[in-house]
Parts: structure tokens; sequence; C-alpha cells
RNA sequence: GGAGCUGUCGUCUAGUGGUUUAGGACACAUGCCUGUCACGCAUGAGAUCGCGGGUUCGAAUCCCGUCAGCUCCGCCA
């Protein structure tokens, strides 16, 4: 733990160090801050001089930055504390730091750019890091691309097991799932394993599990035997020609195994990615001391939430479209992408930021587009909305997890191993008993009722 | 809200129905030794086996409930 905070100063030193250095100022945005419709649950707390109004502890400090950048400073950070009241995850705290920055007049190029080197600085810097002589590693995919190749949008590059594409092969299937999955407009895809022998029939029951819990069917598994004689339960239904074009699409050898999810692209995406990463490990096709870094990007501006049963920001919606599918933003705005782009260490997302509007007409053509009335907007939007209406100049800027990037830097795998006093997962801290009851007067002075009954409410 | 795993001295843990008066390591206390340094040696203190019920001649061990911790799903703009 000792080792694992100093490491997390190290870092926090270095970032510090390394945004002075070009030319960042550092400025603290209020924590007492206002509560926003869209995204997570806010933390309130209760105003005193203003009975029966709240304020909001930050998810982010994103219009703060913002505003900030129509004022004047081209390039700011801070080291901000945001609050989100989710439940919490191996990797997630309700109360976590975030090294958050905004930039004018730039590209998403620029914030990468920024971006790669303040993790070369760092590896270069923060003594624990150079000693290993390791060098991060970036590359870029495409959102799409990420989504049809490794089935999640923060892959995992430290190792192959590419998903393909197969389902051209089964145009003229006689496999009836196969067949009921492409006229329902699904995709079948598989993930080739080179030695067949690696997997038991047991293990290839945990696989198929894991396909159920995703939504799928279940998994379809082929063999590749002596002479490329295919072993499957559906082998008597494959014909020779889609025999052909499997071994010659997927160049398969003799002893190969194929496994296969048909069903739509989202749950095909689920069930291979979530297989892929289990391989990785079982496989042991990780190597434990590499970090592989790839900026996803390209992203959709939009997607349909089946909660809300509306459309909502995939980013958040200061995100600027982007300019060749900006045309869809009436007719389909779920095909407009966006200019907002994640960065992604070794299968975990550790940050994402994007170019934000800077067009008044926009902002409420993308606000009206989430279906916040007019009301909302201008009460909680209403003071941004205005200063876009004098001109802000173009900017963008990203944010990056600081607990989730030490913990995979140090090489952890719980964000309570760099964090002083966390919370356990029911958001108690267990140093202190946090969260506790209150007197009645205390309650009194802020106007406020604690109603018993299994769940505790506010007001 | 749902699924699963775990719960033994201060800490980490051994123990899956019967000499278990629950064992060990580290830490602690006392004494001895000692230019020691992850000191060594001896002695000692320290556990109602999370809690409540049940099964059994007999429960840390099996069952049910409950609480807590953890992992995952939902959720996380």
């Amino acid at each position: 733990m000792q080792r694992n905070l100093r490491l997390r100063h190290d870092i926090t030193a270095a970032a510090r160090k390394y945004f002075e250095s070009r030319g960042f100022i550092e400025i603290e945005t209020p924590i007492m801050a206002k509560s926003t419709p869209e995204g997570a649950r806010d933390f309130l707390v209760p105003s005193r001089l203003n009975p029966g109004k709240f304020y909001a502890l930050p998810q982010s400090p994103q219009l703060f930055k913002q505003t900030l950048m129509f004022s004047g400073f081209d390039r700011c950070y801070q080291v901000a504390r945001c609050f989100r009241d989710e439940d919490l995850r191996a990797d997630r705290q309700p109360e976590f730091t975030q090294i958050d920055l905004e930039m004018s007049f730039v590209e998403p190029d620029d914030v990468m750019k920024v971006i790669e080197e303040l993790f070369l600085y760092i590896f270069k810097e923060v003594k624990e890091l150079s000693d290993k002589e390791i060098k991060p590693d970036f590359t870029r995919i495409r959102w799409k691309d990420s989504m049809e190749s490794y089935g999640t949008d923060k892959p995992d590059l430290r190792f192959g097991l590419p998903i393909k594409e197969i389902s051209d092969i089964f145009k003229e299937t006689s496999i009836k799932f196969f067949k009921d999955t492409l006229k329902k407009n699904g995709c079948i895809k598989s993930i080739v394993i080179n030695d067949a022998s690696l997997l038991s029939r047991k293990e290839l029951e945990i696989l198929t599990d894991i396909a159920k819990d995703c939504g799928a069917g279940g998994l379809l598994w082929i063999k590749t035997g002596y002479g490329l004689e295919f072993q499957s339960p559906v082998s008597k239904f494959l014909s020779e020609t889609e025999k052909r074009d499997l071994i010659k699409n997927l160049n398969l050898k003799e002893n190969n195994l194929l496994l296969i999810v048909a069903d739509k692209f989202e749950v095909v995406c689920q069930a291979l990615g979530t297989i892929r990463n289990y391989l990785g490990e079982k496989l042991k096709l990780i190597n434990k001391d590499e970090f592989k870094f790839v900026w996803v990007y390209d992203f959709p501006l939009f997607e349909w939430s089946e909660s809300e049963k509306r459309i909502v920001s995939k980013h958040h919606p200061f995100t600027k479209p982007d300019k060749n599918t900006i045309c869809y933003l009436k007719s389909n705005p779920l095909k407009v992408n966006s200019l907002a782009y994640d960065i992604v260490l070794n299968g975990e997302e550790i940050g994402g930021g994007s170019i934000r509007i800077n067009d008044s007409n926009l902002q409420k053509e993308i606000f009206n587009i989430l279906e916040l009335d007019e009301k909302r907007i201008e009460e909680n939007f209403g003071f941004f909305i205005k200063a876009m209406e004098y001109g802000i100049p173009p900017h963008g800027g990203i944010a990056i997890g600081m607990d989730r990037m030490v913990m995979l830097l140090g090489g952890l795998d719980n964000i309570r191993e760099v964090i002083a006093f966390p919370k356990t997962q029911s958001a108690v801290c267990m140093l202190t008993g946090t969260p506790s009851t209150v007197t009645e007067e205390q309650l009194r002075e802020v106007f406020i009722k604690v109603i018993e009954e299994n769940k505790e409410g506010k007001k």
C-alpha cells in the first residue's frame, strides 16, 4: 500500500511538472456544483441558506473547464476530484480523481499528442517505471473496427485472437440458427484458436456459459482434424463450399478450433469479446509487463438507451459531431459519429475526451435530440449557451482516470489499492464508518426529513 | 435490484463431523544472548471459530436465516 501511494504521488507529481512545462495552468473549480440532468446519479448536498435547494458534487469539472476556455485560458488542467453515485466495482469508486484538461484551437490529434507525451514523460520520470525500461506503445483504432475485431470499445492489444466476420460464408447455409440469425440482420463471427487441444470439453462448456450469459443462444465449435476434416455438432450440415471458404478465409490448418457465435451484432461482440478476454488469461497469452495504449476514435455520437427509451449521448452532450456524418443529425442521429476519443490501456478505459461544440445552435439541436425540454436546458445550461452565442473558441480536452491509471501502471487489479481510505463495495468508509446518521438538529437546519422505510430518502 | 464466493488470535492463515484443552507464522509481553540489522534462543499472553437458529451422541466443519467483505450483471452522460 505504501509503495502504491508513493507511486501515485510520483505519477501525479510528474504529471503536474509536465503540464507546467507545456504552458498549462492548474485551476481549481467548485466542488459544490450544480446537479446535471444527464449522466450518472449525483451526490446531493442540502443548502442551509437556500431551503429546499441542493448542491451536487461534480461528476466532472466539464462545464467549468469549458467556461474557462471561453474566458481566454487556452490551456488549463486540474487534478480534479469527481463524484458519481453509482454501484462500485473493482475498478470503480464513487469518489475518484481525474487529470482533466482543456485546450483551445485544437483538433483530436493535438489532444492525443499531449497525452501520449504525458505518458512518455511519466514513464521517463517515475523511477519505478523508468527502472523497468518499458516503452509504452500507442496505436489507434476506429470504434467500429474495434467492435468488429475485438468485440469491445476497450480492446486489450497485448494479445491477438481477433474476431473474424464469417456471415458471408453462410449465405446459403442449411444450419437453421445461422439462417434465422442472418434473416434477422444478425451476424456470424468466429475466433480461431491454433491448437484445439488447449481447450478441453469442460473448457468449451465454460465458454458456452459465458456466451449464454452475454445473451447469445450458445456457442458453436468446429475442430479441424487430420486432413482438415471438420468435427462439430453441425459438421453434417456444413456444405463443401462452406468448408472450403472457411479454410480459405480463416486460413485454417489442422487442429484448429473455431468458436462461433451467431446473433445480433451487439450480442456477438459482447459474447466473443468476453470469450476473447477469458482466453487471453486462460491461455496465458498476456505479457503482464507490457503497456499497450490504444486510442479508440470515431465513436457514435449517440446511442439508444433501452432503459430510458430515448437517445442518449455516448460521451457527453457537448461533444462535437464529426463533419462527415453530421448530415444525418436530423434523419438518423444514431448514424452520426463524434470527435470523441478514448484512451485504453491493456483493455481498460483510462480516459476519454472530445472536441466540444462551440456553436450555440448546434448545441441546442443536440439538447433537443436528447429530449431535454426547453425549461431544463435554460435552467441547467442557460449561461453556457449564452456564452456560445457571443462566440467562443473551438476547444477540446480529455480526462484521465488517475486512480485506474496508477492501478494499471502499478500492475494492480483493484482500484482500492491506490486510494487512501477507499470505500467498500457498499460505499462505506471502514475507518470512520461514513456515511453515518446526523442529529435531528442538523437535519432541521437544512430542512430535511428522513423517511424511515426500507429506503431512506432526502427531502 | 440480481447471481456467486468468503468470514478462525491484533494481522496472515492451517483445520471439510470425533484427543482440537482449535495448530502455525508475523506482531505483542518477559527473560537470556548479541556489533545486532527480516537478529537468535526460551517462556508467556492472545480466538465465545461473524451472529442467530437447526441437524447430530458430537459442529469451526453439514443445513437454514442474518450481517459484513469481495467478484460479477444491471448501473457508471
